[in-house]
DNA sequence: CTAAACCTTGAACCGTAGTACAAGGTCAAG
DNA sequence: CTTGACCTTGTACTACGGTTCAAGGTTTAG
């Protein structure tokens, strides 16, 4: 098959295949006489197992340490395990970081309503954001007690 | 001040307080007669500014356009108010791909526990990710009926 | 006076995953 | 024989937020 022939089976813009292809992801295709890339089915495959590990959250760089552990023939299995565990761990705590930005967005959401901009000075620039993220008011008890934390 | 002193009272590279000066979140400082730059201390509160608007997830792009309102007279607040907003929708759309890849890796993880290494095929790379997301084995019922997909 | 510490500029580089473009070669149909 | 579709290569560009480097000028302390 030529390069554009798979691109339509998989899906994927040839440049995109060219560009696996230059990382390592693909091996160096066999060429026609006329310089042409020519590629067998082993090559929709793996361009199958590229778009599924991807959905898996793993990076080409991972993909790539997966794709080189079978080609020297070892079953990679075992490594793929320590991926996916690690990636699980990664995830959690992207998660928890983006939970603790859900509740700081909200703290500045429901301030932002009881401010009144008219109260905005030039030197705060936007008193919504100006606090520093620890020393801001509780969204559960707004009272006069706001400037001092300490 | 001088831009080292800057760097140092806000702990901040002298390099990325040049950076958000070609960004436009800083403006053209004066310069002294030798050619450096003098601040201000009202860099300070910009940089302490960005520092939190950075920490409430907005882009330097984002910030600019604050700081951009804000050197035109006008009071940001309300553009803040609909910057926070999409950016909590935004949070929560990734929280929710983050879930979803979390339980994807779940399902490989506890699937790669069920797997033995020995049955990997070379054709399938690693049967762990082979085999496409929406057609795998679930983790709750596991059978012979792995086979065949389609 | 000299050396260290500071400042200046422009430019390249990092990772991530491609996309786009230019300039040319090849091949099949009409 | 020409047109269009396909292929080749190398290079630059995108977004994001900086970091690092090179080559030079200035200032400050000893």
């Amino acid at each position: 098959m030529r390069i554009g022939e798979v691109a339509e089976a998989v899906g994927v813009p040839t440049a995109t295949i060219r560009f696996y292809e230059r990382k390592g992801l693909l091996p160096q295709p066999h060429r026609g006489p006329n310089g042409y890339r020519e590629y067998d089915d082993s090559t929709l495959t793996t361009l199958a197992f590229i778009r599924n590990a991807q959905a898996a959250g793993l990076t080409l760089v991972e993909i790539a340490t997966i794709l080189d552990l079978r080609r020297e023939g070892a079953t990679p299995c075992g490594h793929v395990q320590d991926l996916l565990a690690a990636k699980l761990l990664d995830v959690q705590e992207r998660q928890r970081e983006l939970a603790t930005l859900e509740a700081e967005l909200g703290h500045l959401i429901s301030l932002s309503r009881r401010l009144d901009p008219a109260d905005c000075s030039d030197e705060a620039i936007c008193h919504i954001i100006a606090q520093p993220l620890a020393s801001r008011p509780r969204t559960d008890a707004v009272g006069p007690e706001v400037g001092s934390p300490a």
